[in-house]
DNA sequence: TGGTTCCCATACGGCATGGTATGGTAAACA
DNA sequence: TGTTTACCATACCATGCCGTATGGGAACCA
């Protein structure tokens, strides 16, 4: 008879950083509440007990795939854009790096799918401030006043947030514009080079 | 001693509507999956028996809920737009309108986070469809060619969703600016106005 | 007064999942 | 070679929810 269970251990142990990369790719296709531990374990070919090991609870995967996403956007954002000098260069390249970024932006509808979530909230609360912040400054390095800047920041950045979750929702109404460098660039325009009061 | 068991009947016995009224309300709050039968049955003061008494199944409430709300849009957008004459008034009213109607669109921004389910995406994708559609007919009566009539189209409705998708997730990021109607004003000058093709 | 219908309560089974307890195996180490 | 450590499987309990089965009270009707 053969032995009972021929124990296979897979060919390299699990890291925590893969169960952690396990959650943000789920969470980046369904959201949050997606990230079950049995489910999650059946993927990576093993059971609760490894889950277990590596973390203390659920929680403790979310959160740390939260905070490894918070990290990647900071970095991001101080390295990238400071530098550039011409306010209005600065807008476009801003804007166009967003959009183009398509795997972030859909991580970020993906939480915004996942706002009830209260681990979830703070997350989605700093980094909204922290962009819309960083937009208002841009707006105003134009010249305009912080009331005028605050609004084309928040136009910018709902075109930003809306885009993506029509990405997430419906693609195929996305897709119907193919061009999407263009519409960046009308967005662009349209908030950069547009006089500072209503046209009459 | 007492009777064992006095059996008080609520004032009055609950109608289909109220169940779907409650429902919709909930969606509203938290999303699709939040409508669970039983806290459900709680907050209204009976318990499941009653429910399972109205509904065959939770699918059928939610598609009841989702159901009437498509309903409700549907006679808006063919009541309200069709008659004014004039391109650019027309537009303008019809983003204002958009805007203005808070409860509808929070109602959309929670189907959007529950685009998941496979319920809510038919319906999701009928609205968004159809108000796209109605968005790039707007545009072409300004004289725009179909691609860019498109283009516009898509920068309104992600800036609408994206607004509702804000107001929902982090609504003191967008208390920061208080006026409303100039920020929509904006967004339709920009759209309205701007020339065909990008300023030089 | 007895029956019928509407509306609901109670009790139960079932499933998915979070979390615990415990043991087992392989590799490194002494 | 014996022991420890890292990693994981298995079995188990608890909880929250869906759906079913059944009965029962209140109101109306004959």
């Amino acid at each position: 008879m053969p032995p009972p269970k021929k124990k296979v251990r897979p060919a390299a142990p699990l890291s925590r950083e893969a169960w952690v990369k396990a959650a943000t790719n789920l969470i980046a296709l369904e959201g949050v509440q997606a990230v079950a531990v049995e489910p999650l374990a059946q993927a990576l070919g093993v059971t609760k007990g490894s889950f277990y090991w590596h973390f203390r609870t659920r929680d403790e995967l979310i959160q740390a795939a939260l905070e490894a996403w918070e990290q990647d956007q900071s970095a991001d954002v101080v390295t990238g854009y400071g530098g550039i000098a011409d306010p209005r260069r600065r807008l476009r390249v801003l804007l166009f790096a967003a959009f183009e970024d398509v795997a972030n932006g859909k991580f970020f509808a993906a939480l915004a799918v996942s706002s009830g979530d209260p681990r979830v909230q703070p997350t989605l609360r700093r980094a909204t401030e922290r962009r819309l912040a960083f937009g208002v400054e841009a707006f105003q390095a134009l010249g305009l006043s912080e009331v005028e800047a605050r609004q084309r920041a928040l136009l910018a950045y709902a075109a930003y947030a809306g885009y993506f979750q029509l990405l997430r929702t419906t693609p195929e109404a996305v897709a119907a514009v193919t061009d999407l460098s263009g519409y960046v660039r009308r967005l662009a325009d349209a908030l950069v080079s547009a006089k500072s009061t209503r046209q009459p």
